[in-house]
DNA sequence: TTGCAACTCCTTACAGCATAAAGTAACCTC
DNA sequence: GAGGTTACTTTATGCTGTAAGGAGTTGCAA
């Protein structure tokens, strides 16, 4: 499903991207009056994925959402992979810009990744848009300069900071996209978590009655956690137990990785070389 | 391109990731000798999900590969998404099982983390499986064995060691994602990584003139690292500068975890309640 | 030896996808 | 009103996974 951006004319894939009252231009044209316009596509589009998920996401489900045939997006928008794009800027600037750095960086590093966490679980669909060629969208850049501006100032060298910035985003990423994949799994194969896992466990059992000669220590960990694991199931049932660990897992190395970060920002500052970059 | 697994007949799908010269039965059945089998037409597949990525993975494809249509292969394989999640176990078998902890716990896992990034580079179709309902072959049980051979006794509590190996998964898949996204982009969109950045970067310029205003932070960190980057990239040219940055910050990032690691170890042992799974 | 059941593999068919090409109708300017 | 431009539709092409049915091969029982 992952979609490579920027294949289309650059230039107008840019300015749909950046228009912002573009040109209004000389007004009147000819030719009937325009039933749509890119912003309306766009939400259209928006809807349909976070509704259906990515896989339900084709120009004939968006078409039809506003009444027309699949072709008729095309008057408006080059191709899917830019009406992608565009949809992809557009949930980016629901991300905050400001966090308080009064009490120091790490609580709005924290606020920083909550937010970009629950962002993830409203749209999903947004973790199955390539990441290699960005998208380089106004809201990508502001939610970039976000982050900067949260830990340029802390000591850290500026490649340094691009590296940690970069390793921040692809761990958040990474965990949400485990949970929302959690979360998917249920209704797109019609089998709760839970039952799905329980089955599977019978039948590892039956193939593999060797297992925990094989795979000792994985038993070993199984047994125990499962004891923790089934006093917190009892907790809440909101969220399957399998998303609740990913949550878990998320605050867990997030935690660890700034633990890291601060570390770091002591030890850069003491004589390597670093500009300060940010914070104006 | 996320496939789900586990919608087909479980038992059958579990039959044949864990066959090994499995119940070879009464001999001699009635019909025509097969002239395929199960192991082949995996074979198949990795060649060419590898070869043409996730996207060429077809049943007509690994078919014709193999000198046969794309309706002969379901006699073998219940359905693509179970052919997927065969060989995502298959080649799962690459990665190697023992890591040599003598010199400690840090050195073996940043030796696994690295050989993972390399087994991604070289398949990097895996990273587009779904993780959410884990394949459960014998391979990925292994492979998970493994880690928490290493990590097992350092000092964790099993639920902490459950979500520090979550964390350290979803990281080096995350990273090891991008790093393979940059790689194929080029071939990809037929834009080599720089003239499509450098394209872009007058694109930006064009249509967001104020881009050093709206975006100080970010702006005054590019000035700064192109400096340091460009030194860098005289060195060397076999990848991609955006994919040596990606390979970078998968390494900054993995230290910083793991110096998270080691103090949540040293805490952790004292007091918290733990027991004393793996390394036997 | 014959017949049958089981088996492999093929052809055909269908619904769904992005999108190219061509056609229709609406609208402005001259 | 004519001509050109635009919005939108219909039709068509080549992909996809896989259901359905048929052809040919083989082993065993009668």
């Amino acid at each position: 499903m992952i979609v490579f951006a920027g294949q289309g004319d650059a230039r107008r894939s840019m300015s749909l991207l950046w228009r912002s009252a573009e040109s209004a231009g000389p007004g009147a044209k000819p030719g009937p009056k325009p039933g749509l316009d890119v912003d309306t596509i766009v939400g259209a589009g928006v809807a349909v994925a976070d509704e259906q998920g990515m896989a339900a996401l084709s120009m004939r489900a968006v078409g039809t959402r506003l009444g027309r045939t699949a072709m008729a997006l095309y008057t408006y928008v080059p191709s899917k992979s830019e009406l992608v794009d565009l949809m992809h800027d557009r949930v980016l600037a629901e991300l905050p810009t400001e966090y308080d750095t009064s009490a120091g960086w790490r609580p709005a590093i924290t606020a920083w990744a909550d937010d970009a966490w629950a962002f993830y679980q409203r749209h999903p669909w947004v973790l199955q848009v390539s990441q290699a060629r960005p998208v380089l969208g106004p809201n990508e850049y502001a939610r970039l300069e976000t982050v900067v501006r949260i830990l340029g100032g802390i000591g850290l060298g500026p490649l340094h900071v691009r590296r940690v910035i970069a390793a921040l985003f692809q761990f958040v990423r990474g965990m949400a996209l485990v949970a929302t994949e959690h979360r998917q799994a249920a209704p797109e194969t019609g089998v709760p978590d839970e039952e799905w896992w329980a089955q599977r466990s019978v039948l590892v059992a039956e193939f593999a009655p060797d297992f925990s000669e094989r795979f000792p220590a994985l038993a070993a960990l199984e047994s125990t956690a499962s004891l923790a694991a089934m006093a917190e199931a009892e907790a809440g049932r909101a969220a399957s137990h399998m998303e609740r660990e990913a949550r878990e897992a998320f605050r867990v190395g997030l935690d660890l990785i700034l633990d890291g970060v601060e570390a770091a920002a002591r030890t850069d500052s003491d004589g390597t070389l670093h500009a300060s970059a940010g914070t104006p």
